[in-house]
DNA sequence: GCATTAACACGTA
DNA sequence: TACGTGTTAATGC
């Protein structure tokens, strides 16, 4: 069945390298960091970048697995997570076209601490390790990029800690929601987000209904505008800061 | 009480 | 047609 779920990863397939193909010029202008890089430096990252196309519930990366490549979400939805001992998975973030990941465990040249998988159809790139620490050594452009990427990688987690604690089920859409519109992570996202309910029901570890019920909570409070397939963000501070009004004192 | 699954009608791409 | 949304009913912790 097209609608059969994928909460494990368990019968997931990961996404096989030989499956990729060179970048096209077109593709290019959605990585951010491309920019801060000289010409020989660009001509390397061009020439090594891969692109490859993931199907729903496929892994790009698996945990325990070596690190080949750092990557980036060209288009579509992605989902980092981990699995508890006993199966049960905890989404640390959603990763939405502009997004970058992989770049600690590259750093430190250790296996993969997390899975990473495509909630829906997406075109996801990457730069082979040996290339990311080419441009470690040699560009400060690229070493302020991946430094701003750590920074607000650890604002984001830190975030998360709290999201976790609020009971809120509303809240935690709300925060998740502000979370996958960080404007400097995820440069890509724009003005629409291109998410749908189920989606972000695996997002946030919610039922769709729930979800449903959720976003047109924050649409009332004029915090997000629902659309057909997506929704737009009207406050983001907002959303960050959201909580729910306590139900009677006393 | 709150969230989940299942099921359905309806609108949109 | 296939998919996404909005809603309701039954069920579980």
């Amino acid at each position: 069945m097209a609608t059969s779920l994928f909460p494990s990863a368990l019968q997931a397939s990961t996404v096989q390298v030989s499956r990729s193909r060179a970048i096209l010029p077109d593709e290019l202008r959605a990585i951010p960091w491309l920019d801060r890089l000289d010409v020989q430096e660009r001509a390397r990252v061009v020439h090594d970048l891969r692109v490859v196309l993931v199907e729903p519930g496929e892994l790009v990366c698996r945990v325990g697995r070596p690190v080949t490549y750092w990557f980036g979400v060209l288009d579509g939805l992605l989902k980092m997570s981990n699995e508890t001992a006993l199966g049960m998975p905890i989404t640390f973030t959603g990763l939405p076209p502009g997004g970058w990941f992989g770049e600690g465990t590259v750093l430190k040249r250790e296996a993969y601490r997390y899975n990473i998988q495509a909630l829906r159809r997406s075109l996801v790139t990457g730069i082979t390790a040996g290339t990311f620490h080419w441009l470690l050594d040699r560009s400060i452009g690229f070493n302020r990029y991946v430094m701003m990427q750590l920074n607000e990688r650890l604002a984001q987690f830190i975030g998360a800690r709290e999201i976790d604690r609020l009971s809120s089920a509303n809240a935690r859409v709300a925060r998740s929601l502000g979370a996958l519109f960080h404007p400097v992570l995820y440069p890509g996202v724009g003005g629409l987000l291109r998410i749908t309910q189920q989606e972000l029901g695996y997002l946030v570890g919610l039922s769709r209904q729930r979800v449903n019920e959720a976003l047109r909570e924050l649409q009332t409070a004029c915090l997000i505008h629902v659309e057909y397939g997506g929704l737009r963000v009207l406050d983001l501070e907002g959303l960050r800061s959201y909580r729910d009004v306590e139900a009677g004192a006393g």
